[in-house]
DNA sequence: GTGAAAGCGCTAACAC
DNA sequence: GTGTTAGCGCTTTCAC
């Protein structure tokens, strides 16, 4: 079924179905007549023959580095929803956390011609910014701030400070830091950083720090070394798996959480709540990460004015982990 | 940049560069040239352009459920694997666990010309089959058996007789079995029914059965209730996320896992570990399943022989969850 | 309001 | 080996 066949049987020309079907000005007649004769046959146009002319796909593509993330996956659902009432298409590209991957389907997605790109910030090459200006279409860049190519990111001041202070509010004055590599610059440097930063804001606080992986088994391993030597009453571990992954180790060595050392994470990962004790986080709005990137892409496709880059609020949220210091 | 420029600046004519752009046979001379020519222009084809003629799109796509599922997540990395490796672009719509926008979905990767359609199992309707069956294009369904259609599912028989003898040889004989709605038949009825038949493999089994919620916050409410009252020392759950609930409910209720009661789950979920007893459960190969799906497809896109319906095996976890009964 | 005609960028006979 | 030509299914002037 292609647009001739229908313009045949409603004796019309295909330009004539062709206005018809893009909402141009038909006769009332001519438009019953093929209203009926598409209900009847079912058609539907097809969709490459029309990306072929037309300037817009209605095609909005993605980059993850995995697909089993948490947040990836709680952004992906906030710009699905956004996207499905607009009825535009999501097509999803996983770059398995590899550079090049990353820089391939920046390329691919522009040669299947999608309007715009939502990338997964991880760490940004030029390379990366090399492509994105050579494809030419609108970019936006989640959770990684970026030259020249518009962003949304998390607060990390506002999260790491008020997990700061929300800590030595309770008393603990000895912290043990668990951070990443500071290759990574919105979790490793500035996360870390806001931290120190509240925890600094009363005197006499002592941190000490120690550099752990981002994965959870390995951290676990790290953990299981770390605890038995450290004396911090309180533990602050910059991701949500890190502070997963010392529970598990706490629970082997016996120790009692927060009794022993009350424990807390940033992300808001589902994952926190499920454990015993539920673990003190900041939930980042990854949902509504997701929304307001798709309602970016959309103002810069309609040539509107955006701020290059846009911060998400997040909040502390308290729970079992983390309580007022027992004075032994 | 089009076909026709290159041509130009090659002084060749178009249908050299087609040919030289999908492997037909070219000069040497012609070859190096366009090389060269492609390479400077940085000249990618226009994949709309392709397809409209092309019999075949290389576009597969997905119909999920919900985007934040450890298991679809794990079929789809399983999926795009393999996909990728073979140069095939993969598509993922979600359907938000919506029957309608379950079929309109199928349409919708019809319209837009995908080559085969992997639809991820919930509940099958008459409106599914009609679907499927206009469309015209292979479909697998992914956990959900389904008549006259080709489909991949779980070996359930064998998960849940394991788990039963796995109990019962740890000299358990009061069991308690949550288990779930009867709706869901692969987990309401199929899993159910073998973990009870592995279970009265051995006389003078006690199984005590209640019924329970998917969701973790449900089941960890029920779960509150039913342990005070249960005289069983080992508890079944047919998921892991349910297990996961009770885990919580007897931290919170002081009980000690696996002291006072085995606990044991069915899904390989990574939450398992992360947990303190790891969980022991049954793990489903999630991520071959979805490589199976595609090496399917592709068979049923060579017009090769598939049997209508595949069962993936699984296999038995024992963690820490679960031990011998302690004589008391 | 409608139709004829000219492409959109590419592929695939077919003749040379 | 290469060029010519005729489409693929649709949109979009531009006359009428």
């Amino acid at each position: 079924m292609t647009i001739n066949d229908i313009a045949q049987l409603a004796g019309v020309a295909k330009s004539t179905v062709s206005r018809y079907l893009n909402g141009g000005s038909v006769s009332r007649k001519t438009r019953e007549k093929l209203d009926e004769i598409v209900r009847e046959t079912g058609y539907s146009p097809n969709t490459f023959a029309q990306s072929l002319k037309a300037k817009r796909t209605n095609i909005v593509g993605t980059i993850i580095p995995r697909l089993d993330s948490y947040s990836s996956n709680e952004i992906l659902e906030g710009i699905d929803q956004e996207l499905w009432q607009r009825q535009l298409q999501l097509i999803i590209t996983n770059s398995d956390q590899n550079v090049a991957r990353e820089i391939e389907n920046i390329y691919a997605l522009a040669r299947q011609k999608a309007d715009a790109i939502i990338l997964f910030g991880g760490v940004i090459t030029n390379d990366h910014l090399k492509a994105i200006h050579e494809v030419n279409i609108p970019v936006v860049i989640l959770g990684q701030e970026t030259p020249d190519v518009h962003c949304l990111v998390h607060d990390e001041a506002h999260a790491g400070i008020t997990m700061g202070r929300h800590i030595t509010s309770l008393g603990h004055q000895k912290i043990l830091l668990l951070r990443v590599k500071k290759e990574d610059r919105a979790i490793g440097q500035l996360r870390r950083a806001a931290i120190i930063e509240g925890l600094s804001q009363k005197a006499s606080v002592e941190v000490e720090e120690q550099e752990v992986s981002f994965v959870f088994e390995e951290a676990y391993q790290q953990a299981k070394l770390i605890l038995p030597k450290t004396k911090a009453t309180a533990i602050i571990c910059v991701t949500d798996t890190i502070a997963l992954a010392v529970m598990k180790a706490a629970h082997e060595l016996s120790y009692v959480i927060p009794n022993d050392f009350s424990l807390a994470g940033f992300g808001g990962y589902n994952a926190t709540t499920i454990v015993s004790p539920a673990i003190t986080t900041v939930r980042y709005p990854y949902r509504e990460l997701g929304k307001k990137a798709v309602t970016t892409i959309l103002q810069l496709l309609n040539a509107e004015d955006v701020p290059i880059k846009q911060i998400m609020k997040n909040e502390l949220i308290v729970r079992e982990s983390t309580q007022k210091i027992t004075l032994s």
